[in-house]
DNA sequence: TATGAATGAGTATTCATTCAT
DNA sequence: TATGAATGAATACTCATTCAT
């Protein structure tokens, strides 16, 4: 009986190690030699596991995805509304060494996506995802009476998410502008804007 | 007997070129060969004008910037506060092809930002310019008592930077979700919720 | 307890995978992960059967020439002299779908013989046998008096015999213009030449 | 002034070297490296005169096909009908070392032309012309006289042609079968079966 | 005997860069 | 200053072969 690999594994060791260069070096340094070197493997190896390095990236770009969204479906079981959604949002903003890195690979990607017709189908669906929750947490507060009600949610959703994915690049770019405290801040301070005024 | 060349033309030729690629094609379409082509040169006079080829990107960099820029002043001559400042938010934002075009060389270049320090000083020294320009337009807003001041005017720009990139990306890579329709209400309704409330 | 197999047998069908992939997808799809993949085993099972890739080519060939002559020995059962003669012509000429993906990998294994000395010998060896054959059957032909014997009989089957690898060629190349009934007439034609003129 | 080469020397030399490499270790030895090696250059030159490796071959065929062209341009002037035509056939078969190379050469293509639609194109045309030139000669020599009428004339040039390739694939499989006399004789004797008879 | 994982040299092609003219 | 020929290392991908299990 010959060596039995889990493929599953393998193709995560390949994608991890992917992953690596992208962050350390750019999605350009990502060549398939250096990815099997990372990997610890040679060359050849790839062949088995992806069909094509677009195959590796997509993967590596599902798994980051993958990743953020496991983590904050740990932070968000029990809650709902208004308190989830603010985890939602700082979730999704660099505020440490791991998510600076995932927001410096989601950039890398996308630069590729806008040529890349596959890359572009897995940014658009995971967005989608993303941008669906936010809409149904916003519902939930509305509901709940949390939140204002006289704007459309589906234009206070998108600007919420533009918000975070400019902060996250901004932060990226000038870190000394936008501090990790103003990053916060400029999050809160809009789910603020939200609430229901009680005076 | 040389022959007498403006450097500093020649330079420019070669970098329009390349813009001109780069926004037609995408920044992975501007090879060295491709650029001199499209300027009307052999490919060996770019050794004559560019230290190599980071140096011609860093270059197209700019100059894209430089137009940005330039078109801006032309808009804002003779105006000022609020008005001015609609007109930086609106003009930065993909709202007709050639502005999606500029959208798209950006975000190509934050991700060659991101590991290329050449890139990434460029980047920055700019950026500090525009938001430059928006704190200014927001004093004045506020000494003319256009705007709200219960805010700290940093994080008011910041926060509407912030919007005008995130939703610049989103427009190019979820267009049927960020319609222009929609790209436009939420930068105007933006800048709504900053004015003075009367009542 | 090791498990019996028999060598042969194995050989066998690895061979006639091989033949299928080149008759099907030309001798350069014939890859030998394709050819194990097609015989329903996996890639390192050909070590245990065959040298190495050209051990399989040459088998495959060997395999196409016997099918070939048993094909012909069936038909010929119980024929002789002109008779079976044409049927071993015709036989060896692309009228149909079959023999066209047969002459097809004759020709691609003509090109490999050249420089393969292993190919080359089973060439010789194989073309020896049915220029025996013919020789044979113009002889008796020639005692039952079907045929004229104003010729040496080993330059007419050179002559019949590189007709109809000629005429093999160019159907597959040319088959506008060798068309099926033109490849018929002209085999047959040949050997209305050689009959016996009768006045 | 850079070093101004004629492109279409370099071409040449080129493609020179493919015919070099193709005759020596037959087509599969080909590569795009061997080629610039045998040619004296390096890997890269070759993106300056050719598309692509196909370029290459397709060229190739066509040079070699010129040569035998022109040789036969220079033995044809002034002559005409069946003289002519016993020129162009014996021409076209191997009777030579140099001859052997091309007809190894043509060989080769053979091949690859059946799974090549820009290789297959260019001996189809390339044939077509031969074949061309053959008819016309046998009208000639109808008209003149010189030959029986009693066979449609496309049916007798496709005769001569296949048994002219036929040859020559068996001169160089089996050269101890097939020598240069009986490949002579051969050639001669089909010419002089379509002589008028005189009696 | 059979598996299939792994190798590494091979393929064609691309391209920034060098440099003699 | 400008040309464009030439380089050679790089790219993604292919594949015959090896070998531990």
């Amino acid at each position: 009986m010959p060596k039995i690999v889990n493929h599953e594994e393998r193709r995560d060791e390949v994608v991890a190690a992917a992953r690596r260069i992208i962050l350390r070096d750019g999605i350009e340094a990502a060549t398939t030699r250096a990815i099997a070197k990372e990997a610890g493997y040679s060359n050849g190896v790839l062949t088995h596991y992806f069909a094509d390095k677009d195959d590796i990236l997509v993967s590596a770009l599902e798994s980051s995805h993958r990743r953020i969204a496991d983590r904050l479906a740990r932070k968000l079981s029990g809650r709902g509304g208004l308190e989830a959604l603010q985890e939602v949002l700082v979730d999704n903003v660099p505020l440490d060494a791991e998510r600076a890195m995932e927001t410096g690979l989601e950039i890398g990607f996308w630069g590729r996506s806008l040529t890349s017709p596959d890359l572009l189908e897995v940014q658009r669906r995971e967005a989608a995802e993303l941008r669906y929750l936010v809409v149904s947490l916003l519902q939930s507060a509305a509901e709940a009476g949390q939140i204002r009600t006289d704007e459309d949610l589906d234009d206070v959703a998108e600007r919420l998410l533009a918000l975070v994915d400019g902060l996250s690049v901004h932060r990226l770019l000038y870190p000394s502008r936008i501090t990790e405290e103003r990053l916060e801040r400029l999050i809160l301070g809009e789910l603020d804007r939200l609430r229901t005024q009680i005076h």
